[in-house]
DNA sequence: AGCACGCCGACT
DNA sequence: GTCGGCGTGCTC
């Protein structure tokens, strides 16, 4: 048999699988998904299997495979015509089947080398996520090995491990003083060498130590030997062997078991000697509770000591064991049940076509687009019940953000233990065993971040991703994938339905329900009738025409002050953290800027420092202009913590609680404010966006947004978007329980339809004027995007290659016949593909590397990505070479 | 990623 | 004349 197996080297030399052969006693442990250790080179490597297959059926085509019985295993859902499956190994990894070897050779005709070993009893991937990976790898231009790395724990990246023994050496007296070298040794050809003092060190060290060292561990013990050691090695007198080792280990603990029936038990506690009254104690209590019991339960309960129980252990009486013990980071909290509340007649009419699908295991996109406070969480909780009557599996994306105490506690509510909870604060090993308890089968629910998506599940019938809007289901580094896209792909090869919920629908997904590809479910008022609150605009530039210079209009200061009185609460958001956002010299004009960055520098006055937002870069505030000496320094721009010092000023006494990134750095920090101003420790939450998200509380009758603008202008065709997201998101924060609520938007573009639009609650006012802007500039959804972003520290170099990187699309682009497509013109859809650029990107210089971008727009995957691929791979060696990057953003979501 | 192979400067 | 610089290429 032979697997095929992607090592753990992210290059495009090793992007394909590599063959092995599966050693007789590892065969019935190899399956697709396992992960391996591989000798790949010259050392051990981590790899995963992503095929196995006969030795012998290689080159004589499909039907000999069929014959074999090895065909990918179909999918569980029901296939439509049209739709595009993930496909199979060979099409997805990029390995041709080649007739030009026998199977059991490698290309140089050599013997395949074997698995050395398998590092988990079951495999950590189903054969469905090896394919999506696959089909990630395709889609988002990223080696496969980065793809799949991105599907399991980061605790189980393992690495080998060299370890250094005695090998021939042993065989020398204790007391050698000289060794006759080997002849294979080049140099020392039969001479006899001296041991020198660090030499016979080294020895007299291995030999008191019977078992091997790890080679790192050994350097830093003997630091002259390195190349003693290299070639001791080589020659045979001490042996190297490589062990792969996980970086986080299976927590274990000792477990007592019981090794007799109840009764038996009881007898024998009788004949133990009066002496022992702890041991008889310990014998009546497992004969009471027969279950497994962890030992240090049970020395607790009993208050007896660990060596009473060792004891009876050691008599046979009772049984010791080591077993895998999960940390829960969730095992001391009690969850109170809860049961399903009855729907809203809105609520029933969305369910029911979810019901549909999930019941007759059929793949359905749902968008689910309900005000906020629509209840559409507890329209997820009764869906996911659905599937778990039916013995099925379900997965729950939430932002990272919302990812709250109380999110998991409903959640935890509703199913108990059948929830695992995915997160980016739990530690390595809290992950690792959240996770443990998905691959082994003991949750049917994972509630989680971005990465849940890849929850190793086997029967899953329902994805749900809540806020389906949210720019963090977008993964910024490779694999720059978009979850949401990674569900419907994963959906629909598992015949799953999905369900995409907001108040706020992304335009993608608006239009895709628009074309009848989602089905539209619609949710337009708040539980229990409460009115959405009214939001009031508030004209900056009349205030400041009228002599108003504070950040505050008269409107809302008036309002907060209200409140105040009233002992409501109150959000206020500033998407804008620090002080000022930029520094700039009166007389000359000069302004702060980074060394490292294009970026100005942002004024922090609790430290008084000037900090990057870019890169951290951070110096003093300057007393004097830099440039010039002059004493007149003026700080534009409002940040949160000049937000709050006004505040201060003007409501003497007022309790703000800041949040922004700033203030919740700190582990627990983000939960601990919100906390705080639950239980009213505070009278203003003020923040960044952060605020916005998913927050209930009771008591806010007022949400006050500083600069509605913040957002607005900056180079970005999502801008808008993003806008009116922000302020509907903010604004569903007012009200939400028995108080009526008000929102005020402060804003020097009052007439702009995104903050018009969230001024009335009207997404599909939004939405039509907003798909309109995108349909004339030809941006998504009416094409998809590739951003290309080089990066170098040389700017002509970065330009000349940028340059030729543009020609190089597009000549391949004439090649394909793609070409000569221009967007605006093109109402109807046709495939094609047009290049812009180069350009130097929105922050033209990062941490000293200048950065130029260029952007492929196209309509209709015909290769367009491969070929993308294929235009960057021609500068591969420029960019080892000059150490220029490239990267590749498929479906952008921040073209910075 | 590592590590070997391979072609040009400063040393015994 | 040789040791070694790291450029280039390969790993089943």
């Amino acid at each position: 048999m032979i697997a095929k197996v992607i090592v753990d080297v992210s290059a495009k030399g090793t992007n394909r699988p590599f063959d092995y052969s599966i050693p007789e006693r590892l065969r019935s442990w190899v399956e697709v998904g396992s992960r391996v250790g591989v000798p790949f080179g010259p050392r051990i490597m981590q790899g995963f299997v992503v095929g196995v297959e006969p030795a012998d059926w290689q080159g004589q085509g499909d039907e000999a495979r069929q014959r074999a019985g090895i065909q990918q295993k179909e999918g569980l859902g029901q296939e439509k015509p049209g739709q595009k499956r993930l496909g199979q190994v060979q099409d997805l990894f990029g390995e041709p089947l080649s007739a030009d070897r026998p199977a059991s050779r490698d290309a140089g005709g050599r013997k395949l080398k074997e698995i050395a070993h398998v590092l988990d009893v079951e495999p950590p991937l189903t054969e469905e996520l090896v394919r999506l990976a696959g089909w990630m790898s395709k889609t988002y231009l990223c080696h496969a090995i980065t793809a799949l790395q991105a599907m399991i724990p980061g605790a189980l990246k393992a690495k080998s491990e060299r370890r250094i023994g005695i090998g021939a050496i042993e065989t020398l007296g204790a007391d050698a003083q000289k060794v006759q070298l080997p002849l294979a040794v080049d140099g020392n050809k039969g001479q006899l060498e001296l041991f020198t003092a660090e030499e016979a060190d080294l020895l007299g060290y291995l030999r008191t130590i019977k078992t091997t060292v790890p080679l790192d561990q050994l350097l830093e013990r003997f630091p002259g030997l390195a190349a003693t050691i290299k070639e001791w090695v080589r020659c045979g007198l001490l042996v190297e062997e490589q062990v792969m080792k996980d970086r986080i280990a299976v927590k274990k603990a000792l477990t007592v078991f019981m090794s007799h029936a109840p009764d038996e038990l009881r007898d024998l506690a009788d004949k133990l000697p009066s002496s022992a009254r702890r041991q008889r104690d310990v014998l009546l209590h497992m004969a009471e509770n027969p279950a497994p019991v962890r030992l240090a339960e049970l020395t607790l309960a009993l208050n007896v000591g660990a060596g009473t129980v060792k004891s009876l252990a050691d008599k046979g009486l009772l049984r010791l064991e080591e077993t895998e013990v999960l940390r829960d980071p969730y095992a001391r909290r009690n969850f109170p049940r809860t049961n399903p509340l009855p729907l809203t007649e809105e609520q029933r009419q969305v369910f029911a076509p979810i019901r549909d699908a999930v019941e007759a295991g059929r793949h359905e996109m749902f968008l689910l687009h309900g005000v906020t406070g629509s209840g559409k969480t507890e329209v997820y909780l009764q869906s996911i019940q659905l599937c778990l009557n039916r013995g099925k599996e379900a997965i729950v994306l939430v932002p990272e953000i919302s990812l709250t105490p109380q999110m998991v506690e409903r959640f935890k509510g509703r199913f108990g233990d059948d929830v695992a909870v995915l997160h980016s604060r739990l530690s390595h090993g809290e992950r690792y065993d959240e996770w443990r308890k998905i691959s082994t089968r003991q949750v049917k629910v994972v509630i989680g971040a971005r990465s849940a998506i890849f929850a190793p599940f086997t029967r899953l019938s329902l994805i749900i991703i809540d806020e389906e809007h949210e720019s963090s289901y977008k993964q910024e580094e490779s694999p720059k994938y978009h979850a949401r896209e990674v569900a419907a792909a994963r959906a629909r090869e598992t015949g799953a339905s999905v369900v995409l919920g907001s108040a706020t629908p992304s335009l993608e997904s608006w239009n895709e329900a628009d074309r009848g590809r989602y089905r539209l479910l619609v949710m337009r008022e708040r539980v229990e009738g409460r009115p959405l609150p009214p939001v009031r605009i508030v004209d900056m530039r009349a205030e400041l025409y009228e002599g108003n210079r504070s950040m505050f209009s008269r409107q809302l200061h008036q309002a907060l002050s209200d409140r105040l009185v009233k002992q409501e609460q109150v959000v206020l958001l500033l998407n804008r953290r620090g002080y000022s956002t930029f520094v700039m010299c009166r007389s000359c004009g000069f302004t702060v800027s980074c060394p490292h960055c294009d970026i100005s520098l942002t004024y922090h006055q609790s430290t008084g420092m000037m900090r990057c937002h870019y890169c951290g870069y951070a110096e003093r505030q300057p007393a004097v202009c830099p440039d010039c000496g002059s004493e007149h320094i003026r700080y534009f721009g409002t940040g949160t913590q000049r937000v709050e010092e006004e505040l201060a000023k003007l409501f003497p006494g007022i309790r703000v609680i800041r949040m922004d990134v700033d203030t919740t750095t700190e582990k627990g920090s983000h939960e601990r404010l919100l906390t705080d101003f639950r239980q009213k420790k505070g009278d203003v939450l003020l923040g960044t966006q952060m605020v916005a998200k998913g927050l209930d509380f009771p008591d806010v009758t007022l949400v006050g947004v500083i600069t509605a603008d913040t957002m607005l202008n900056l180079p970005d065709f999502r801008s808008s978007e993003r806008t009116f997201q922000l302020l509907t998101q903010v604004a569903g924060r007012a009200g939400r329980h028995q108080l009526p609520g008000e929102v005020f938007v402060q804003t020097y573009t009052p007439e702009h339809y995104s903050v018009v639009a969230a001024g009335q609650h009207d997404f599909h006012d939004f939405a039509g004027r907003e798909l309109e802007h995108r349909r004339h500039g030809g941006y998504p959804p009416y094409c998809r995007l590739i951003l290309i972003t080089l990066t170098h520290t040389q700017l002509p170099l970065l330009i000349k290659t940028s340059e030729s990187l543009v020609r190089r699309l597009k000549e391949l682009a004439e090649q394909a016949g793609l070409a000569g497509f221009r967007f605006a013109a093109a109402d109807a859809p046709s495939p094609g593909m047009d290049v812009l650029g180069p350009v130097a990107s929105p922050i033209p210089r990062i941490k000293d590397r200048y950065r130029f971008q260029c952007m492929v727009k196209y309509r209709g995957d015909h290769g367009v990505s491969a070929l993308v691929s294929k235009a960057v791979e021609t500068f591969d060696d420029l960019c080892s070479k000059e150490k220029l990057t490239i990267s590749v953003d498929v479906d952008p979501q921040v073209l910075m």
